[in-house]
DNA sequence: TAATAAACGATCAAATTGATCAAGTATTTC
DNA sequence: GAAATACTTGATCAATTTGATCGTTTATTA
């Protein structure tokens, strides 16, 4: 049920790269210094994601990656996909990457069945999460765990 | 996101269990054939399940697997732990398999809460679905899908 | 009692995928 | 043209999935 470390970083990346849009690019060294993901695998990842359309980059000294899109247009849902494929736990309930299972009927497999529902209720939450809410939710965070304390000595 | 194949042999191998619950033990063999799984993979993962102690096995001729416990008392989290462990899309939001996280700040870091949510949604669902459950949505999908043209010769 | 069907246990092997590193090439800025 | 950076390709290492072999133990049945 887990996410691949590939799709991990990926998303830690692209929540940086949310972070600083509209800004100049970031070079993949700062995101592998600032995220804390091995440099070589992380330079794969973001060719992957520029592939997709999802990142652009720009070259040479000061080069590096920022958002091809507005954080507002990119779920997280897309950059899983892109990078690591089904949403889904069980191939055989995926919308977009629909594998026939080995089992004897799909029609009527109930695993099947209560697959789906797992498989739609994650669908849908990746969908609506878009880098603008986490870009929210970090700045949230900042405040609240240290509260009302902040000024306290 | 997926399930690992084993994990999914292991639940679909569970879920004929469940349906033999009170009668005789089903053979590797038979798990297979119905299954569709193949055969010494599955004799490793009921080896393992027979660890955990939801299996029980019988030896010798006529011999096979059966629940050790009653399907109601099997929801679905417990196989897919045992498994193939975490439930969470990333293993720092997990309660029993919980890693720490390469990311340079946990506490405030926004993937993270969203994860969380996916994870205890996930979680949810498995854990309040039990083998009976399935047997009592097979029963359904059974007499569904042709709804009541069932007696059209 | 002997034959048989099954679980059990221990390996080995091959194919695939995932994660990572290494080294060189191309491009841009200074 | 030197330095910093993205880009490309290929190598390596580990884990997963599956298949194969071989033997041991247990219980049924003829």
């Amino acid at each position: 049920m887990k996410l691949s470390v590939r799709g991990e970083y990926a998303l830690r990346a692209m929540q940086l790269l949310a972070e600083r849009y509209g800004g100049p690019v970031v070079s993949i060294q700062t995101l592998s210094d600032e995220q804390n993901i091995p440099k070589r695998f992380l330079e794969q990842i973001l060719n992957d994601l520029k592939s997709s359309g999802l990142v652009e980059s720009r070259r040479g000294m000061a080069g590096g990656y920022r958002l091809a899109l507005a954080p507002a247009e990119i779920p997280l849902a897309r950059i899983i996909r892109y990078i690591d494929g089904a949403l889904s736990p069980v191939s055989c309930v995926s919308e977009r990457f629909y594998e026939k299972c080995s089992c004897p009927d799909e029609t009527r497999c109930a695993l099947r069945s209560v697959m789906k529902e797992v498989r739609d209720t994650v669908a849908q939450m990746m969908e609506k999460t878009t880098l603008v809410d986490l870009i929210a939710r970090a700045q949230k965070l900042r405040s609240v765990p240290m509260g009302p304390m902040d000024f306290v000595i």
